[in-house]
Order: structure tokens, then C-alpha cells, then sequence
DNA sequence: CCGATTTGGTAAATCGTATTACCATTCTTT
DNA sequence: AAAGAATGGTAATACGATTTACCAAATCGG
């Protein structure tokens, strides 16, 4: 900046100004453009750390997910780093598995106080060693789906709504006895799915008994394993509503180990949904959340002013709805 | 720092030589301890943005990929935030679509030479804006599997023998007619891919006329399409070699729709492998290609100070292997 | 006891930008 | 023509580290 100031004749303190649209900087037209022309020719471009060291302030964002390679996670991956793009500011991504131990960067940054806010999605040794150090700093932090008692804000899913109309479908193809095939127990995404499910059940004068509800996760093998403790428990159903659309997929799997036919034998409906849903056999219906929309809206309560502490919104825009595929039917009895 | 200084007795010099392991430093054990017990006290953390500014090394990596929400991208994503992680570094995580367009924060960064790094997967207007802004500041760059003329690393897979070893499965379960469902054409990859079908063909006397050759790319949809494109082109094939495997889960979904059954009137092996393609019907027969390791090592190579101009390294570890599954059976004929 | 060496530090100059608090001029107005 | 306002800027400081060059006091060898 010195170079374009002296290459200009004026003060860095033009240059600066005029860079950063200070309105109260009057400037005749004819330095302006000369400064302008300057900042081309010599490529000049602002160095970035000793912005964020002057205005305490790094258009840094970092979200730390479970797993990348999860498409329920992905697509909040993808939607944290949209609205981070629009905001104008860069998303720094840490996985859980190499963040939980020994010392490295990005919980340096975060410990630092270097970023500008922090989004964290599920529960696990890294999310709250992140929260620790963020706490410390007051960090701007917005929780995904698990609320903790620090002050930070929580965006949660319509996620009883969503086993709702999940178990609705199922109760309207005729399917009275119904499985919910859970995620990790404890969580409060995972206890709301389930009370959907249950209250549905519980508006229509059925039962839904805990011999019905198996706690398992949210990939592959904790769905297939999972689904096979479930219809040892209860071989009566007819129906099963999973929890997360990966887990399913995992289940459809132990379903076929078991020679039971999907939806022949038993429907299957998930939450969540993502491409290969439609490509695995038989494809699977689901019910849709908004999940990059989740992952926009943290970045974007951090980007607002609004106060964080104990901020709680659900992302209902747009509705959870129903993606009819082939592992529904109506029942046969 | 200077409260630290301070409330110890000493000079910030002290205090930033212990801390940054300055060797030369001679300080008694005593005010040694004294620095740490008082850094512990005050819960001091250095101030990132001005070492950034002093050191002008930032500890940042860039990786911009084409999308997420592809399993095959995500791995690379996973493999190079591990190796972030394990060289102290923290991740920037850009989409492709979010930057095409417009200013943004990351292609910024890029610009102002903030970034140790930088990572680009896939061609395109996201990959050339970065590319400039990254030539011009010299910000070392590797490119992932696709070339380009500026002075980057490119770090590529074993393509032309993983498209090989699966062209050898389908002639050794007697297919002696296959078809190629590629990639994008044009791409350095794609090409070489074809190339290890070609000449296993050739290798054993067969032929591989341009009739069973069909570009589409690397999604669902374009495998879906591209493949009926294939049949039509060339119904007498009964294996193909799909070159990316997410093209070949929608591959297996536009024989379906074909009523071409799979693996029984033909057989796919498809390139690359994630852990979904085990739960589609029919499990995917894949080769698996070291995609994870290419993430690290493209991080490795940036983190090193080998010269990265026209430095080009293939991954071949661990070697591209079969990884058997139900979509490829015997010729029937 | 004197000069040399070691011990245990310090002072000060960056790094590159943002911003507050002030000017000199020149232009209006009466 | 003198007072007041507008124009077009500038000087200086702070942000928080790192690092080079230097130095006083203590120790040591002879």
C-alpha cells in the first residue's frame, strides 16, 4: 500500500480509505481514479492478516462435521459453504475423527479466537473440544440439531414433524404395526424423531411399545445390524420407520439378509434424503429435510448480529415432504 | 503477550523465544517456569493474525472441489482435511458452483497470497478463476488429475491401469465384448482411462471400435443417460467398464430401465469405490483407486518444499484393486 | 586481579493496514 | 474584505507478534 500511495502522491491513509469506501473520505475525482489506476498497474491486493489483525476480524468460518463422506452431512457441508460464499466469507471444514485428539490447527484457531464463528454438527470428543476453546474466546458458535449448556445458539429440524408424516405415510398404506428404527439415543434430534413417531402412532389409538424401537445410528452397518435386533424384537411389523436415510439404507441391506421382502413384506420409510436414495433397490421413500438450508442458516445467525445465547430456531422453510419411492406399499394383510 | 512480559518481569522478546521454541534463547529454568505458570494463568493465546502478519505463512489450505455431495469427492476431501490436520494446517473448503461468480471471500484470499496453499480438484470456471489469482501471487498449487499450463504440481491416479485391471475382469469372466462408459472427454484422466480399456482390448486381440465408446461424466444422471446412449450405440455388449462410479450407479439404473438385466445379460465394474456402492442392487462391482490418499498427499506435496513447478506424481499406493461384488458375472454366451 | 567468555536477558525495528484527529487551502457569504 | 464553511487531504498511532543486534553482570582461566 505504501508503494500505490507514493506511486500516487498521497498518504497511505487515501489509499486505505479509499479502498475500504470510507464515506466521510472527500476526494477529488481526478485522485481517485489515479489511485485506482495505480492499484491495478501494480496489482496491489490488501494482505489479509494484517486486515484481520487491525479489525480483529477474519471472515473465517469453520464448521467441524462427524464425516464429509456422509450425504446427510455433505449437503450441510454444501449449504454452510454456499451461504458462507454469499457472506463473503470462507469456510474452514474439520472432520471429528482428526480433530479428537493431539494439538492441531483449526482448534488453535478456534482457541485463538482467530475465527469469526464456528458451526458444529453432532456430539463427540472433538465438537466439544471445539466448544471448549470457543467458549473461552466467545466465539460466535450455532450448534446443529444437539444443544449443550454453553451459550451458543441451536438449529434443530422439524424433526418430530418429520416422524410424523413419516409414520403417517406408513399408517395410510394400512400399516397399523409399525418399527422405528432410531438413531443414537440421548440426542435431542434423535429423542424428537422418535416422539413423533409415537405420538402419531399414539393419535391414531395404536400402539407403539418400546419392544418396536431400536436404538442404532445414523450409517450403513449400525442400520443393518440395527433393523435385525429390530424385527428380532418384533417380528409383527409391517412397517419401519428409520431415523436417518443412510441408517435405512443399511437396513434394507439386513432386511435382504433376513429374506424379507421390502416393501413386500415390510415398508420402509426414512428421514433425510439425498441422490442415491433413488438408486439403491428399492428405492427408497423418504422424507425430505432441509438440510443445506440447516447448514446456511448457521453460518448466516453468525454472519447477523443477533444474540446467540440460547438461541433456538427450526428450519421449517422449506416443509419436510414426502419423496415417494419403492420401499412403501400398502400393507398386505 | 505484554501482560504476560509484564506480570512475569521480563521482555515480550522472552516470552515470544520460549514460545516459539527459539533454540538460541538462554533462560534460566526458573523464569522459564515462571513465564509458563503466569501463560497458563492468563489463559494467553498468541494472536493468529499477527503472527500470519509477521511470519507471512498463514498455516491455511485451500481445497476447492467440484462438489461434496459426490462420494467420490468427499473422499478427497477427507483424505486432504486428515492431512491438514496431521500437518497443522487448517482446511478452506470451497464448491465449485458457489465461486464461479462474483467476489468472494476464498478466491480473495487466493488473490492476496493468504493461503500456504492450494488444492484444486476437476476443471472449470471455479478451478481457472483460483488458478490465476493463485499464479500470480505464486501460491503453491497441485492440481488433482487434470493438468494445465501454469507452474502446478499435478498429482493424478493410476487410471490407465485401474481402467485396465477392470477391462481384464470382464475378458477373464468372458466378455469379449465391452463397452466404455467415460468421463468427460478432454480431461487428462478421462483420456487415460480409455486408453487402459483400449489397450487391454487390444493386448488381448480384441477390438474396441469408437461404436462402444460413450462420453458422459461423472453423475448420476449422466450415467443413466450415457449408458442408453452405449446400448444403443453398441447393443451387443455384455460388459461394460464405467469409468467413474457414481456415473455407473445411474448406469445401473438406465439398464433398468433398458430391462437389461445386471449382471445377467451384462456385467459393470466400475472405477472407484465408496461404501454405498456395496448397499445398490446390484452391489457394485468396482475397482478401488487411493482417493483419500491422493487428498493427503496433494496436502503433503504443498506442506514439503519439493519445486512444484511441473512436478507430477501418480498415487499407486496402495494399488488400485478389485473389490468383487455382484454386478460383473460370467458370460452367459 | 584482569581480560575473556558465558549467562540471561533487552531494545527496537519490522510486518501492512485502519482510523482518529487534525490541518492548510480555497470558496462563500454578507 | 473578513468570517465561516467546505474541500482535499495528512500525521500519527495502534493492532500483536517475531527477530536481530546488542549488552550488563557474573563467571572463569591464568
Amino acid at each position: 500500500m505504501k508503494e500505490v500511495a507514493k506511486a500516487a502522491g498521497v498518504s497511505t491513509a487515501v489509499v486505505s480509505r479509499l479502498l475500504s469506501g470510507d464515506k466521510t473520505l472527500r476526494v477529488s475525482a481526478a485522485t481517485r481514479e489515479r489511485i485506482l489506476r495505480i492499484v491495478e498497474a501494480l496489482d496491489y491486493t490488501p494482505n489479509v492478516a494484517a486486515q484481520s489483525l487491525r479489525l480483529a476480524r477474519s471472515r473465517l468460518i469453520a464448521l467441524i462435521v462427524h464425516n464429509v463422506s456422509n450425504p446427510v452431512y455433505a449437503e450441510i457441508v454444501s449449504g454452510a459453504e454456499a451461504a458462507a460464499t454469499a457472506r463473503d466469507s470462507a469456510l474452514l471444514l474439520g472432520e471429528a475423527a482428526s480433530l479428537e485428539t493431539g494439538s492441531n490447527r483449526l482448534i488453535d484457531l478456534i482457541g485463538a479466537g482467530a475465527i469469526d464463528g464456528l458451526v458444529l454438527q453432532g456430539a463427540g470428543a472433538a465438537t466439544d473440544r471445539a466448544l471448549a476453546k470457543a467458549v473461552r474466546k466467545r466465539v460466535r458458535t450455532v450448534m446443529l440439531q444437539v444443544e449443550t449448556e454453553a451459550d451458543s445458539a441451536l438449529i434443530s429440524l422439524p424433526d418430530q414433524e418429520a416422524a410424523a408424516i413419516a409414520t403417517d405415510h406408513l399408517l395410510a398404506l394400512g400399516h397399523e404395526r409399525t418399527g422405528c428404527l432410531a438413531t443414537a439415543p440421548g440426542l435431542r434430534f434423535s429423542q424428537a424423531r422418535v416422539a413423533g413417531w409415537r405420538s402419531e402412532m399414539a393419535r391414531h389409538g395404536l400402539e407403539a411399545p418400546d419392544s418396536r424401537l431400536v436404538w442404532a445410528g445414523s450409517d450403513l452397518a449400525l442400520g443393518r445390524g440395527g433393523v435385525k435386533r429390530l424385527i428380532d424384537q418384533a417380528p409383527e411389523i409391517t412397517g419401519i420407520v428409520a431415523c436417518n436415510a443412510v441408517a435405512a439404507i443399511g437396513a434394507l441391506a439386513g432386511l435382504e439378509d433376513l429374506e424379507i421382502d421390502v416393501p413386500g413384506e415390510v415398508s420402509v420409510i426414512a428421514l433425510h434424503d439425498f441422490p442415491l436414495a433413488d438408486y439403491v433397490t428399492p428405492a427408497l421413500t423418504t422424507v425430505r429435510m432441509p438440510l443445506a438450508e440447516m447448514g446456511a442458516a448457521a453460518v448466516n445467525l453468525i454472519c447477523g448480529d443477533a444474540d446467540l445465547a440460547k438461541h433456538h430456531v427450526t428450519i421449517d422453510r422449506p416443509a419436510p415432504r414426502i419423496i415417494l419411492r419403492r420401499s412403501t406399499a400398502r400393507a398386505s394383510g
